[in-house]
DNA sequence: GTCATTTCTTAACTTAAGTGAACGAGTTGC
DNA sequence: GCAACTCGTTCACTTAAGTTAAGAAATGAC
């Protein structure tokens, strides 16, 4: 469980057995079972999560419906907006399935940071590649249709269509449950001939 | 002109004479025209821009279409992914009215971070200020409708539908400029009666 | 296993966005 | 000034998404 965490960081830095050491001893690893709500609307936070197996999703409750928004699996982290903003949360995280994950707070990372800056090295790095991939994937969304969103997911997270509720795929595709069901029917029609 | 830089640096970080010196001498202003092209698509690039005053934009040509994803104006910066990646860049820049910039590149920025610790820590807290607020932005347009989405802009921008052509706000708002027509109209018909 | 609940699909209908074309207002160039 | 262009709007028509409702399929609880 560790090691899928350290494999994940020596892509960006290596790490001593000292500090490896002192990231175990901070207790940061959760198993957490499916339906497991991580965070409500309206709760302040200042934790931060990093999946190292399983699925965690984002999403509002709007007009007492459900919009998802967001979807984390193996190897991708989430810090809530509201840790950045240090306001309530607009919205709920929940496991999708049973997930191995790390929760870690903004305090103990500005702590880690300053005594290892071989750790805020890699922060920043994160950071400006997830801004930047944030950047293309609203880019891809504002221009494509439906229907092309569906087909750009097929391609690039195909794992989420299958691990993944429909009506929950819906929202985080900006449709509704019934509008996906339609775009798979004329995808599956189009390829019978 | 370097005063609307460093107001806005002030508050997030303080800045000796020294300091504002130096960043003076890197002679990162530009004035640049209405319709100037900062950045070509195929092109490889290491420079971000900053607004002082005017407005840029940023947009992709997609079957000989324009389809613009991005306005930046006043006190709002942007890297473009192309500088993060080191890819040639998807998308053109370009300048919507007559502005005033900064044009700084990667090799000076990471040159001036390891001098002054102080522009570093502002880095990040712009980086993560950013990619919290463009979360947010992605979660909106997601979970609501064109109209909503105009009506959203209308409140949160009000000066970009005035100061930006109709055809580049509708693909801005994931929708073609006819449609964008049409929800003006439907608009200015809710508001007679 | 059965029952209850949740999730997915289908259908009929409504509403809105995409498409192709035309028109007028406003610019720009010469 | 006039022609050429650009831009925004409108229209008629097509296509697709939203809505409401019903039922089938899958899942979970016991």
């Amino acid at each position: 469980m560790e090691n899928i965490l350290f494999d994940f960081m020596s892509k960006y830095i290596s790490l001593t057995e000292e500090e490896k050491n002192i990231l175990l001893s901070l207790d940061i690893f959760r198993t957490v079972k499916k339906g497991t709500i991580l965070l409500k609307e309206g709760q302040k936070t200042k934790e931060s999560y990093f999946v190292l197996k399983g699925c965690i999703r984002t999403y509002y409750v709007i007009d007492s419906e459900e919009k998802t928004t967001g979807f984390y699996t193996e190897m991708e982290a989430l810090t809530p907006p509201c840790v950045v903003s240090k306001t309530p949360s607009e919205y709920y995280i929940s496991c999708v399935e049973d997930s191995i994950i790390t929760v870690s707070n903004s305090d103990m990372e500005t702590e880690i940071n300053s005594k290892f800056p071989k750790f805020d090295i890699m922060c920043k790095i994160l950071t400006e590649e997830l801004l930047a991939k944030q950047r293309i994937d609203f880019d891809e969304f504002k221009t494509s249709s439906p229907e092309q969103r569906y087909l750009n997911l097929l391609e690039k997270r195909p794992d989420l269509i299958q691990r993944v509720p429909q009506y929950q795929l819906a929202s985080y595709l900006g449709i509704k449950p019934e509008s996906l069901s339609r775009v798979r029917a004329r995808i599956a029609d189009k390829n019978k001939g």
